[in-house]
Formats: C-alpha cells, structure tokens, sequence
DNA sequence: AGCGTGCTGGAAAGAGCTTTCCAGCGGGTA
DNA sequence: TACCCGCTGGAAAGCTCTTTCCAGCACGCT
C-alpha cells in the first residue's frame, strides 16, 4: 500500500526517481521530447510507488485551460433532456471531456450564471441544451455572456434554437409537426386540439405553427381556443388535457406538442373516463423512449436524440468556424395505437 | 463593452483600481480581513469595468480545493438515475457546489477511475449512484481508489448500497418488497412470478429476498424456475417478461424489480396479447414519476428519491465522521390499477 | 584533431490566486 | 510628550505544473 496519501507532487515523483522536475513531466505526460528508457522507466515506477496524482488545477493553469465542457439543460429529470444528456456524456469520454452538469430547473436566467462559471474555470466549451424564451433581457444578458466567454477562447454550442451566438444543432420541429398533421388527415381526422406548450418557447411555437401549416394544406384549421397553452411538463400536459375537456365540442384528436405532456394528457383523459383510443386520439413529439410503453403507445414523430448530443459536440472539437454553424435533423412520423384510423 | 476580453487578472484589477494585489483579493473575495471602503468600492469598479473573471484553477491551487462535487451513475437516461441526479443538482446549488457528472453505461470498472480522475481534479466529493455487483476485484479497485481519495482530503458518500467505505443513503428494499407482497396477498394473488434484474445487483437481490419473505408470511412460495432475471432496464423487462409467457402455467401476478422493468414487461405482455390487467396483475418498485402514466397505472413501492441526492450531500457537507454513516429510507406501497382486487 | 549536429537532462520562468508577515500610521493612555 | 496598540495596506512566499532555454555530451564528418 502506498503511503504517500495526500500529498504527493511532481517534486517528490522526481526526487524518488532521482531525476529533475522537468524530467518527470516530460514522462508523465507523454511529451514530445524524448526522454531515455531507463528515466523514463524510473519515472513511471516513481509515480506508480508513490501514487502520484498530478493536480488538475495546477495543470489547468500551466496549460492555460481545460477539458471540461459544461453541459446546461433545464431540468435533468425530464427524459427528453436526460436522454440528450447521455449522448452528451457518452460521447465526451473518448475525447477524455469532463462533463459538468447544470439543470437551471427551468429558471432560464441561472443560464448566464452558469456560463459566467465556465468562463472562470476555463472550461473548454458549453452545451446549451433547450429552447427558451424569445427576445428579451434574460436572451440578452446570456448572449452577453456567451460572447465572453467565446472571447475568452471557450466554445459554444446549442441544441434546440438558433437565436445564440453558438453553433447549433436543430430539430426540425416545423416540417415534422407538418408531416404528423398530413399523417393524422390521412389517417381520416378532421377536428383538432393542440396542448402547445410555454407560449414563449420557440420549439413549442414551431411545432404548433408546422401542425397548423400541415392541416392547412387539407384546408383544416384549429381556432385559437382549441390551442390551450400550458407547461412543458407531464403536468403541464395534464392540466391543459383537463382544460380541454371542459370545453363544450371536444375534438377528434389532440396533439401534444411533446411525449411529455401527451403523456400527461393521457392520463387526464383517462381520469375523465374517456375511452382511449377510440374516443380521442392523441399525438405527442420526440418519440421519448422511456415513453413507449404507455397505453395506447403514442403516435408522435421520432428525433434522433442521441445523435443531437454527438454533433454539438462535434461542433466544440472542430476548429472553429468563423460564423456559427447548424446541423439540422429531421424528424420522422411513427404511428402507432393511440392514433387509429377512422374508421 | 469592456475590452478587457481574455486576459483580465487580478493584477490588472489591482492596478486599475491603484491598489494591492492582497487589497484586490481581499476585497473580492469577501475576505475576513477588513479594507477602507473607499478602495473596496475602487476595487469593485475595476473588477466591473474590466469584467473580471477569477480563474478558477489559479483558486483552487492557492486554497487547496475545489468546490466540485463528482456525480457517479450508471446510466443517467435512466429515470431513475435522473431523478437522483435532478435532487443531487437541486440541492448542490446553494451550497455554491458544482456538480460534474460521469455515467458510466453500467460499466461498473469505470467507478474508479472516475473516482481517480475526482482526487486528481481535487474534487471536494464524490456521490456513488446505484447498486452494484456483489464482491470481485472491480469492488476492491473501487474501495481502493476510495480510500486513496479520502486519505487526501475528499468526502465520498454513496446511493444505494452499504459495502463501500463511505457515508451511505439507503433504501430499503428489502422490507419495502416485503410489504409489496404482503398487499398483493391481501389482494388475492396467488401465484406469482418475479422479474429479478441481474443477479448479482444487490438491490435486486434485496427486493426479491424481500419479496418471498412476504410471501412466505402467508405460506407461499415463488418456485426458482418463476424468478427470471435479467438486465435492469425496461428491455429487460420486456425479454424477461417474454420469456415467462413461453412457460406453462401463467402466475397471476408478475413482480418485476423495478418500475423501468415493469414498464417493458407491461408491454411484453399486451405485444403477446395478454388483456391488462385483468388476466394478469403486475407490480414494480420505485414510483418513477415519469412512469406514472402508463396503463394500468402500476402498483408500486414509492420511495422517496428526490430526498436521496439531498441526504448524500448533506454527508459530504457534514463534519466527517469517525465511522461511515447511513442513512435509510424506507418505501411505501402504492396500489394502482396494475394489480385489481381478485374477484 | 576540430567542429558542428542532434540528443538528453536541468534550471528557471511563469500561470493567477490566497495568505502570512511586516510596516506604517493614527489615536489613546500615562 | 512618549509609548503602545490596533487597524489597514503591501510585499512576498507558496500552491503544482508545463515549457522554454541552455548546457553538456557523444558522434560523425572533414
């Protein structure tokens, strides 16, 4: 058992193999200089006796950064952002990235916050995860941030909006809500209901406004009132499913403009004694995998999330580009029980 | 706009302000000592002005730590996992804490090097998530990394099993299943099978052994050949399920170990054809809100994983302690529609 | 034999902050 | 008036690495 516990350097790693500091560097972090056999073994065999684990901090500031990435999402329990979070995390380990986590629990001003810490730590770069709230003070002072950061030589990059200084990965929410609305008139519905999410929240807005472009085309169209704001959460999803039902015409179908409210919704169809399917078809977005075994499984359109996480970090490993980059994906309609055709 | 973008440090704070370096860091860091003031204001200007940004390795070098805190889990799209992680993230937060995360994909060996790479960031903790596999080498390289780590200063606290020296939050399983299955007696079931995860988790263990003891209690017992194990997660759930359905006699009730489970076998059963739940009853154990909306809604033991993160911090905030301490809690059953009273 | 070339190892200069130690100054007491 | 104390500000050490610059050495070439 070693016992250099605590507080073993570099200076006593090189004292023990009787060779200069500069040496045991040279070693120990597989330099470009080369360095003899025998040193080098000494070396190696000096760290190993005393268990030497060099100071991240004190190589941060030599080095002048480090391998940290921030990864900052709204709430790491939804699974829509949890499951981004593990393509993040899985594709940072190979790259030896450190993952640092932020939920703003939805609290989007902490955002800025969170940035202006990675600029102190000198992290390496930041992953912006979610939609926010359209042009205002909270955007400004986080763009503010954001371009200190990048000044500062860290990286930036988004998943889910194109409004920030960033490189940017996208979902094409717009042309998938419009195919999932040509897909659910095919399917033989006509009245429709939207739970639209945050009225603020550009991915919510886009969902919504592509659902209506895609009815449109079938000269369809959903009046306001049947478009019930609510939060972007299951409960969110409950209470506006429950608002809905108060309404004197019910529609044929609601679509949910994420799994995570159509979920909600669900259940407060359910709760109301409605017979679903066959009484009300419901339609989510995101195709959320712990999602799948609701009952009736869920019409929605799948995005490859996995894939969202990968590219934005691809983004922060590239060189980088003179004005900022996006990648869109798009996304693909799956049908499924809880959408049946008309009969 | 400041233009100070980059390269601010104290030095510069410090001239600017026409003081001492001691003087500036004293003033911005809030220091005990006390300075005129006059030149505290002139030092905050300058920091403004020159929107200074303290770098925060040259901090942790001059105080000697960090205030990160590792999160380890084995897979944080995993609800159940994300959850934890969202209560970890919660609570870290006004602690001034700042939380880096690592899923290891259930690849258990990975724990310590992730524990290595903490002490070598000299990270303030470290929070271990999530059962593990029962003792082997992987356990001994873990237990020593541990022991390395807090010989040099760092506090460990663990979630979810009591064989690693560290200061523990547990739940526990075992009396919790024991209840499960006593209601389910109570309900009128019989015949049982259980879906048991992997075989060498100790949560899974716990909660099967929990199980027949209750069962037992009344006399009954669940033959080997009806205990199926398979991986932890909702695939899992499905194949083991599956595999129960190609046996002869059916049980009337199917136990499965954990929610995430239950949810796959729920929809094992209806890809089968088997109608819910009456011809065959299912229980989990968790209470994953986000697995509350599946249909029938499942009978299950809640525990209370939104206070498990907040304890294991309240470990690694605590004075440490001679001995490693534990924290437990226990669950409570729910019954939902997935387990309907035997007529 | 003399000199250049190419390696290898070491000394030392930072990187940016915290904190101890010391000096100076003003006011209170004898 | 002389002395001491307390308070405030500054100089400097130290935290642990990386990396540049320099010196020494051996070899090969002329």
């Amino acid at each position: 058992m070693p016992r250099g516990s605590g507080k073993v350097n570099l200076v006593d790693v090189a004292r023990q193999a009787g060779v200069s500091l500069a040496t045991a560097s040279r070693v120990l972090n597989g330099s470009t200089r080369s360095v003899g056999a025998d040193l080098r073994e000494r070396v190696r065999q000096a760290a190993a006796n005393l268990d030497y684990s060099p100071s991240a901090p004190a190589q941060a500031m030599a080095r002048g950064g480090t391998d940290v990435v921030g990864l900052v999402v709204p709430d790491i329990s939804d699974p829509y952002f949890s499951t981004i979070a593990a393509s993040v995390v899985r594709h940072a380990e190979p790259h030896g990235l450190i993952i640092t986590l932020a939920s703003t629990e939805r609290r989007f001003e902490r955002e800025a916050e969170y940035v202006a810490s990675l600029r102190s730590q000198q992290a390496r770069g930041v992953v912006l995860v979610g939609s926010r709230t359209t042009n205002d003070e909270q955007l400004e002072a986080l763009r503010a941030e954001l371009d200190a950061y990048t000044a500062a030589g860290g990286r930036a990059a988004a998943i889910g909006q194109h409004i920030l200084p960033a490189d940017t990965v996208i979902v094409e929410n717009r042309s998938g809500a419009r195919a999932l609305a040509e897909e659910l008139v095919n399917l033989g519905y006509r009245r429709f209901a939207v739970l639209a999410g945050p009225a603020d929240l550009l991915t919510a807005r886009d969902r919504l406004a592509g659902f209506r472009e895609g009815l449109r085309q079938h000269g369809i169209e959903v009046a306001d009132r049947d478009v019930i704001n609510g939060e972007f959460t299951r409960d969110g999803g409950y209470e506006a499913a429950s608002e809905l039902l108060e309404r004197d015409r019910a529609p044929e179908c609601v679509f949910a403009v994420n799994d995570v409210m159509a979920v909600g919704a669900l259940s407060a169809f359910r709760d109301r004694g409605v017979r679903l399917p066959d009484e009300l078809a419901v339609a989510g977005f995101d195709d959320i995998a712990s999602l799948r075994d609701v009952w009736p499984s869920l019409t929605t359109v799948r995005i490859p999330l996995e894939r969202l996480g990968e590219e934005a970090l691809g983004f922060l490993l590239d060189e980088p580009a003179e004005r900022s980059r996006t990648r869109r994906f798009s996304g693909e309609v799956v049908v499924r029980a809880s959408t049946p055709p008309v009969s």
